[in-house]
DNA sequence: TGTACATCAGTGAACGCGCGTTCACTGATGTAC
DNA sequence: TGTACATCAGTGAACGCGCGTTCACTGATGTAC
């Protein structure tokens, strides 16, 4: 063979890694493969030797998206001390380099809108990714069980994303760092406690 | 003249009207104009007597979706007794009614990434139309001054938001009206006092 | 060892399709004289 | 009052373009004998 026999599955990990932030920053419609390839120094009609459609790399890459953040997450708590985990977590997520970083910063907040969009099949692919990603932060999550655990992240995650698709939302960087902040300082006193930033 | 005076002005009503739904509802690349113009019983030739692009129209949109999102709150608060009103539209806003109704809900929890991936100049007009959709309902925010009031907008409407579109970017029904009284109990809790829903 | 063939990741032109946009036209009514 | 012309919201075919997808091909290497 011409190539190593771990060369086609590299190159589909490939794919999926500039898929999943080229979808993150622009949106389904607004990354087309025949781009995506050629900013892996790739021509397009390679593309179908690794995936079936679009669609499938769709899933594949939000997938992924939902990966790297939760293992970004999952970094942030190990090097935090303890009791302070969750309060890293807050600031790392509201900060603005998650902020200025869409391409590589949480899925929800980046394509929210769009997934339930989608035909019903795919929305219940990426919804077992997102129960993955759920599953995964849920260590992190404060609370005194799996149930409360569970309830809190669907209560700050989806409201930090809130926070940060509208800072995004919006050109003026003064005001965006402005509600970034109002958000920070709302969801550490409300789930890490009084203690000030 | 064939009509009126006033049908020119009728006809570009409705077509923005239509699309303010349908734009919230498909996003603004599931949503063309052709399509459009035929659900109003029109054909696509007449759309460029009316916008010079489908940008302009978007833009439009947006901003009659801030608008009618505007009018539904103050409508939800002048209903509500003193002391409630706070109260009324959070449980509103975290309805499963408009949960459901995306096209006729707010638009930044069915368009807010897809604005900050607009070109500036779009983003810039539409950011304008959201400075007065916070302006109109920043009477009925809690603080005791306007900046305070503002800053928690910025709080309570992109969390909301948040809780919304991750809401419905989840198929399984369960599991959406669990993520929304959470996020209902939460906001009240944090925002209209310690009363119980 | 040498030769013919098989394999297969990647190539790039071609396809059909839907989109935003343009444009010559329609036809009902108003206006000029 | 009657006739010729102007107006203009709306029509629908046509345009160019970019997209997702297909397909015959390439060429380096492995395999059979």
């Amino acid at each position: 063979m011409r190539y190593p026999d771990t060369h086609k599955a590299e190159t589909r990990e490939r794919i999926i890694g500039m898929a999943a932030t080229s979808f993150r920053e622009k949106g389904n419609f607004g990354q087309g493969i025949a781009g995506l390839m050629s900013n892996l120094g790739l021509t397009i009609g390679g593309f179908y030797k690794h995936f079936s459609s679009k669609d499938e790399l769709y899933v594949e890459a939000l997938t992924r998206g939902f990966e790297e953040t939760a293992r970004q997450a999952a970094a942030v708590a190990a090097s935090a001390p303890d009791g302070l985990k969750l309060q890293a977590i807050i600031k790392w997520y509201l900060s603005s380099g998650h902020l200025n970083d869409t391409g590589n910063g949480c899925v929800l907040a980046a394509l929210g809108p769009e997934i339930g969009r989608l035909q019903p099949e795919l929305q219940g692919k990426i919804n077992r990714s997102m129960q993955r990603y759920v599953d995964s932060l849920l260590p992190l999550m404060p609370g005194n069980s799996p149930d409360e655990q569970r309830m809190n992240f669907f209560i700050l995650i989806p409201g930090m994303a809130g926070a940060l698709m509208t800072a995004r939302a919006i050109a003026a960087p003064r005001m965006r760092s402005k509600i970034l902040r109002a958000a920070r300082e709302f969801y550490l006193h409300a789930f890490a406690g009084k203690t000030a930033r």
